[in-house]
DNA sequence: GGGTCACGTTGCAACGTTACAACGAATATT
DNA sequence: AATATTCGTTGTAACGTTGCAACGTGACCC
């Protein structure tokens, strides 16, 4: 809240100037900027004479006071700097601006504190509207928000609520639709790669495959549990199960792509046929997974459309405040398939 | 330049109501939000009572309005979601928040025009500086902007000029580097794989690891010579190396670490032991290249530090204005040695 | 007791823009 | 010819905040 004063800067046109520059009221200029269809078009062309000469640009700062809001919605991430976010971002920025709306950015919310000091500084800025990836449960804090006046949309909350507009994947249709995948490229017998009792993502994925499986062939499916979700922690459950000894299965579901793509080369340098052998199946779509040594199958979250949806679900909140109905849109992530996964032999 | 017009919105808390409602002036409530220690701790306790109840926000628009410019920079960036640019942001923020600037953030200067258009954005919005990742001759414009009291830094721009401060990497000064560790490790005999026809950086990087080499060795480098940057052109290249049958080289220095990570899969697949037999170097630092089969060892370009100097000397020119002087600022990459280029056998 | 001083608070004006009502001039209508 | 209509332009006030000079009050000193 407390903040060091600002010092005063030196002066810049305004339309005051163009406007003596061009002899015409700074009204005209105003209408020239804002509805340049009412202004003649001689006037039309001294003001732009002017503008151009005095290197004018419009002081959104007073624009925006004077409207009492900005045409301005915000993006609260947290740091994480992966590709699903960029995509998202990207959906943002495109459905933002097709509409006329600017974006700002965040990408640091690294902790919870600078999370909740980010929407403060929306809240400041007078930005309309707000998408936010919550790190913590921010319920309180959006409703808050939503009563004086700034529209909310959470993007992947964990637990939604009802009065806030919400988009989100659902992990357990995704592996669902991995164990599809898996069943009709004819594997039956699947084994799952990652740590489930870590993340709940990934919990939620492979209860969805599993559930899918066992529907589908009476059996579930087995679970080599990891670490992490790195490339080692792939290759090391890869390297676990052979010594194990036991036979292989027909085909591995990692909880990412990484994961996938360290067991893929694990399986490989030990001489196993990918896809012959054992298919590989990743999850998160990886842009460059595809350029690996056998192109990794995957399961692709829609990032950039949920950046899509999840701005004009906010735009359209924010155009008709009067009804609060809040809305949610729940993705179902696709299955990309390339080499990896290809016919069994 | 034209834009739809804003409609009003609803009215929000401003000072005056906190005023009223904690029976003091307006002006009072100013003091109490910028220089709270002149404020008396009786009144500065109704006051913050009176915020609180109202839900008050301070309206940084009118503010900035007032100071004819805010306590903010902005970062252009171009859309490569990275994990460089996530790092090199990361050091912007902190460089800036530390001293308590706000950052603008623009993911998505994708093309050409869209790059201009957020320049002209944050000059409207008036903000004090602007770092830039230009993908194109910004240097006119750029000094537009500085002409007109906006103070700029360019990162990585090919063709710095004079005039505008820069940060910078010295992609020679990153070969030599990768040329002196594999020396130093035991290694002379060194292969390069990568694509310097295509992209200048990889040129550079190559140009300096032979330069280096030949004042110690007497003799250059091997090259394989790649379409792309994939993991698959890493494989590929080791393919080719190991059918023409000849000897292995003792070090492959990778143009990245998405080929270096190829490669060493390959190697591995090959039964070649690394670092035993042939050592890899990749370049980039990516943080999950530290959990391979093999964590790879790599070139670190240092884009958190980058992001914190260009802050700091942006912040420093804008706060100097008076003194014109621009300044530039090149960094030099270091090795990360992991396991992959540890002791030949 | 008159004068000085320090301190906390206040009134005012201004930042640059724009919505709106009002205006004059030219054209159309009766 | 007088009135109505259209059109382009203009003057004014306001958006919310803050720096500054001015203010009243009480403490202090000679």
């Amino acid at each position: 809240m407390t903040t060091p004063p600002l010092s005063i800067r030196s002066p810049r046109p305004g339309v005051k100037d163009v406007a003596a520059l061009a002899g015409v009221s700074a009204s005209t200029v105003s209408n020239y900027l804002n509805r340049p269809d009412v202004v003649v078009p001689a006037t039309r062309a001294r003001i732009e004479r002017a503008v151009h000469q005095l290197g004018f640009v419009r002081n959104e700062t007073a624009r925006n006071l004077r409207a009492g809001a900005s045409r301005t919605i915000a993006l609260v991430l947290l740091d994480a700097w992966i590709p699903f976010y960029g995509e998202l971002s990207r959906g943002v920025e495109d459905a933002a601006s097709a509409d006329g709306w600017t974006v700002l950015f965040s990408n640091s919310a690294r902790n919870p504190e600078r999370e909740l000091h980010s929407l403060e500084i929306f809240e400041a800025q007078r930005v309309q509207g707000i998408l936010v990836v919550p790190q913590q449960d921010l319920r309180s804090r959006l409703r808050d928000l939503q009563r004086r006046g700034i529209s909310c949309v959470t993007i992947e909350q964990p637990s939604a609520a009802d009065d806030i507009s919400s988009v989100s994947i659902d992990d357990v249709a995704g592996g669902r639709a991995a164990g599809a995948h898996l069943i009709d490229s004819g594997r039956t017998d699947i084994l799952l790669v990652g740590n489930p009792d870590r993340v709940s993502h990934v919990a939620a994925r492979f209860a969805g495959c599993t559930e899918l499986v066992t529907e589908r062939t009476g059996h579930g499916c087995g679970v080599i549990t990891t670490e992490g979700l790195t490339l080692r922690d792939g290759s090391r459950a890869i390297q676990k199960l052979l010594e194990s000894g036991k036979p292989l299965p027909q085909a591995i579901f990692a909880a990412n792509d990484l994961v996938a793509l360290g067991a893929l080369h694990e399986l490989l340098a030990a001489g196993i046929e990918v896809p012959g052998q054992v298919a590989v199946l990743g999850y998160d779509g990886l842009e460059w997974a595809a350029h690996a040594s056998v192109p990794l199958s995957t399961v692709a979250q829609p990032a950039y459309e949920m950046g899509c949806i999840a701005t004009q679900i906010l735009i359209t909140v924010m155009d008709g405040r009067e009804h609060p109905g809040a809305q949610h849109h729940v993705f179902r992530p696709t299955v990309i398939a390339r080499e990896s996964t290809g016919r069994a032999k």
